[in-house]
DNA sequence: ATCAGGGTTGTGGTATGCAGAATACAGTTT
DNA sequence: AAACTGTATTCTGCATACCACAACCCTGAT
């Protein structure tokens, strides 16, 4: 399944180590990562209306890959295409988000096994450096921060995973509801409490306490609701 | 979040009960089911790059709802796109069949324990009942449709659990598995065992015993690995 | 054999046109 | 005034034409 292409090449292979391949991006990944962003930091609220028009003018680019990128985000579940009425930000009920929660729940629990049975070293020490650094975003009470480097903790134990199936739906639900989740939390006792559990999950992603670590999260999770209940 | 107009209709609600919404099926929708279905039946195999030109021209559409289905099956995961190169049909490796019936087996765990404990008496007699229908179809050594049903079965059971992230996310795994799937379970013995396991799926259903369903189902994917190893 | 050019193909993107559905906006009726 | 109806307008869904440019293919020269 490899590449198995036997080329002599002019520059070893050694020497290009540490190239980054240069990546082109099309227009219409410009655009979903765009729009997307876009919902998640509510700049398209919820039951907003996508214009074909008007949007693909503000962001510059013609209809075709907007529209492209319409269908992409409705297939990721941020928006509803109505036929012949367009696209509208989705809107998650409450129950929506218990029910991504609680997939989202297994999912993480998943991971935290695999991760502490299988991660290498060198992932777990960046986990917790990550953790280290969002500690200080804590005390500097830099929530915009904070709340990034939170999201990318959960994304690396569950990319640390090695499961790239578990990684992509993952990261798909978690887009769903970053949204709530980042408006949730703005109580300094919630916010302190979930600090709290992420000390915990620290110590047993070190101490490679799949069990322990599954337990935590469950909890972290369960709590979440509460924390952005009144967020919806 | 239910619609709230409060219109005075001349025609009351009830009388337009079992009324049928009609449903128009966009382009896009129709290229994309078919798209998907021929890479599942295998009609275009991993690698194949799916050129818009001859492909449009086969299915009798231009290239604009043609393109917007093809981004929509790589965020599905079907296809790969290669920027200036085009989508080709992906091709899945051990590693990648393991990893995602690592997942399903996860969801469909958790599907088992929220059906046992929530679905209604109808949604589990309608399963037992699709269950019944694939005994028939295995009597006959009817492979296909069995194989169908089969799927449909799993389907069912993570739909009674009433959570629609779960379910969704769940077809889409299933999605990318089920050519693999289908050319597995070959020999007979293979099916013989897949038969008697669904058995004790079924019992465990009808008494709603979620952990046992449960652990039946993991053992179900877990064997599901090696019927479908040599298919790959 | 490797390499450099040159033609061909196909993608990514734009612009445009058009049928038909949705919506908004009337005007009419009761 | 409220409800209905017909019309105008907007916007989507889709097709088509067109272009730049990267990728591929082939051939010829070193």
């Amino acid at each position: 399944m490899a590449d198995s292409g036997k080329k002599n090449w002019a520059v070893s292979d050694e020497a290009m180590d540490g190239v980054q391949r240069i990546t082109r991006v099309t227009l219409h990944d410009a655009v979903l990562n765009q729009l997307r962003d876009m919902i998640i930091e509510g700049k398209l609220a919820p039951g907003t209306r996508i214009n074909e028009g008007p949007v693909g003018a503000s962001l510059g680019v013609s209809r075709t890959p907007l529209r492209e990128a319409i269908k992409t985000l409705a297939s990721e579940g941020l928006v509803e295409i109505l036929p012949a009425k367009g696209a509208i930000v989705r809107r998650f009920s409450e129950k929506d988000i218990r029910d991504i929660l609680d997939v989202l729940k297994t999912l993480e629990q998943l991971a935290a096994r695999l991760t502490c049975a299988h991660a290498s070293d060198a992932e777990i020490a960046e986990i917790a450096d990550l953790h280290q650094q969002m500690l200080r975003l804590y005390a500097d009470r830099n929530r915009l921060a904070y709340f990034k480097l939170n999201q990318e903790i959960h994304a690396a134990i569950v990319r640390a995973s090695g499961n790239s199936a578990l990684t992509q739906v993952h990261e798909q639900l978690q887009a769903r509801i970053k949204r709530v989740r980042f408006i949730g939390n703005e109580l300094p006792e919630r916010w302190a409490g979930a600090v709290a559990e992420h000390e915990e999950m620290n110590l047993a992603l070190l101490a490679r306490d799949g069990e322990k670590l599954s337990e935590v999260l469950g909890r972290h999770l369960d709590k979440t609701l509460d924390r952005v209940r009144d967020a919806i």
